[in-house]
DNA sequence: GGTGCCGGGCA
DNA sequence: TGCCCGGCACC
């Protein structure tokens, strides 16, 4: 489950070269390769040769991606029945020249009078079609996923996504493909005519592969596509506006209204989750909301199959961003301003880490949600005027900013923190006395440690949450309510008085 | 019921 | 962050 789990959470996993299918059988996991090597190893260019003009009318639904390292292949006869894929379907062709050298197979097509050329792996004899021991090793279907016709700026937006979504994969350890690949990959893209564009209608009936959504052959692996059926809000959403689409979305997506926002009161630290899909790069602030944006725009809210559950799991990262970052990123920036790309300040996962991270919200909540009295800030340098109300002073500000380890009660004097007990028979603002704070301590392990420290500590309350009611008088009830202006700030707040601290 | 104060809301 | 208050536990 973890190693499927981290195959395909990682956006490796998404867009990778996989060695061609006869090093890797079908539905296997697909090995870590860094998508930079999609422009040197087997290019993805067209597969056909381009001396042939009836070649250059290929169909660009055939995958122009495949491995040419040298796997087994037929040697196919002049005159041989053969299958081949053109025009989104098969073909039943015959074999006019099979140029080994080249690897490539000139066939004739039977239906359509044409004359194709195209590579030795494309082609398979129809003899054998249909048996699953000689299911050609080219199935287009398989390696080319499907993706819904896009308009034809869909091509920069795709672009500025990909980048978006390299960018922020380029600090993840894992990926360290250079940032230029992605855009190198989506010009070749753009320029042999996208064959995302013109193969969303192609049928998978024929492919066997595992989920529909991996290949386990060579070629251009990516995810399946947005699912036809997915509503057309978020359809034009992550393809039609560039402008909206940068992939930040707000509490304001409608699948999120039914989920609590995570409390920012204290939290710097925003964790968000970005889509990895190919050019889509939304980021959600909850993972509930990228699993549904995932699911319901990339892999289809209809499927039931088994094997799409959870799929949604690997198609986002987690983020995790400084709130004001987060902030920046809310603001979509300037279309063609690279640099206007979110960055995440803390770091980003690669989603194979995600997967170990998760979940991650809590991650670094414990900092903030602590009280200040636990915080391990460096001593207050208090600069006060008259040492008689010196205490009085430290007290209050105690409860607005943070004590010391050691509170200055007079100027010559000063109170370690103990959990011994004080001496509630000195007057309340002595200079002189002795004086415990009950508050924990910071730096210091839970309660629990600290009781066997301090034998003659007052029995605390049973309940930790609750601080048990201190034995000295409180500013109310020294000052009276009608002196509540006398006060301390805390008990002005209603908070633990921090004058006089039992 | 009075009091202390935690937790949370609000500006 | 400062200020305030509801509500709860303790006395």
């Amino acid at each position: 489950m973890l190693s499927r789990r981290l195959g395909k959470r990682s956006l490796l996993g998404a867009r990778v070269l996989g060695p061609s299918a006869s090093e890797v059988p079908l539905g296997a996991s697909l090995p870590l390769e860094p998508q930079v090597e999609v422009p040197e190893g087997a290019a993805p260019q067209p597969s056909l040769t381009s001396k042939d003009p009836v070649c250059q009318e290929q169909p660009k639904e055939v995958l122009k991606t495949l491995g040419t390292s040298g796997h087994p292949q037929v040697a196919f006869q002049p005159g041989q029945k053969v299958c081949v894929w053109y025009g989104g379907r098969e073909c039943k062709g015959l074999v006019e020249q099979h140029s080994w050298p080249e690897d490539k197979v000139t066939v004739r097509l039977l239906d359509q009078k044409l004359q194709i050329c195209c590579r030795v792996e494309e082609v398979w004899l129809a003899e054998l079609q249909g048996t699953t021991s000689q299911v050609p090793t080219y199935r287009p279907v398989s390696r080319n996923i499907d993706v819904p016709k896009r308009k034809s700026d869909a091509v920069e937006m795709d672009e500025m996504m990909a980048a978006m979504v390299l960018t922020s994969l380029s600090c993840s350890p894992v990926v360290q493909s250079p940032p230029g690949a992605e855009p190198i990959f989506s010009v070749s893209r753009a320029a042999c005519g996208d064959p995302w564009k013109e193969s969303g209608d192609v049928s998978d009936s024929g492919s066997s592969t595992t989920s529909g959504h991996w290949s386990g052959s060579s070629g251009i692996s990516t995810p399946s596509p947005p699912h036809p059926q997915a509503s057309p809000k978020y359809l034009g959403d992550a393809f039609g506006s560039p402008q909206t689409d940068h992939g930040f979305e707000t509490d304001s997506d409608p699948f999120l209204l039914d989920e609590p926002a995570p409390r920012k009161r204290k939290n710097s630290v925003k964790v968000m989750y970005k889509c990895l899909w190919p050019s889509c790069g939304k980021v959600l602030r909850s993972i509930v909301g990228i699993k549904r944006h995932v699911k319901a725009l990339h892999l289809g809210d209809t499927v039931d199959s088994d094997q799409f559950k959870r799929e949604e799991d690997f198609y986002y990262t987690e983020m995790q961003m400084k709130e004001e970052s987060a902030l920046a990123v809310a603001a979509p920036p300037a279309p063609g301003t690279p640099n206007g790309e979110p960055a995440p300040t803390s770091r980003v996962t690669s989603p194979s880490l995600a997967a170990l991270s998760l979940p991650p919200p809590k991650v670094q909540s414990s900092g903030p949600e602590h009280s200040g009295l636990e915080s391990p800030l460096p001593s207050v340098a208090l600069s006060k005027s008259a040492p008689g109300s010196f205490w009085h002073i430290q007290a209050d500000h105690a409860y607005q900013a943070l004590p010391s380890f050691q509170i200055p009660v007079s100027p010559h004097i000063y109170t370690s923190i103990s959990w011994a007990a004080a001496s509630t028979t000195t007057s309340p603002l002595s200079p002189v006395r002795s004086r415990s704070l009950s508050f924990s301590e910071p730096q210091q392990p839970p309660p629990t440690v600290k009781s066997h420290l301090i034998v003659t500590s007052p029995p605390r309350a049973q309940s930790s949450s609750r601080k048990a009611r201190g034995e000295a008088k409180k500013c109310r009830k020294v000052y009276g309510i009608e002196h509540r202006d006398q006060w301390c700030t805390a008990c002005r707040w209603k908070k633990a008085c921090q004058r006089f601290l039992d």
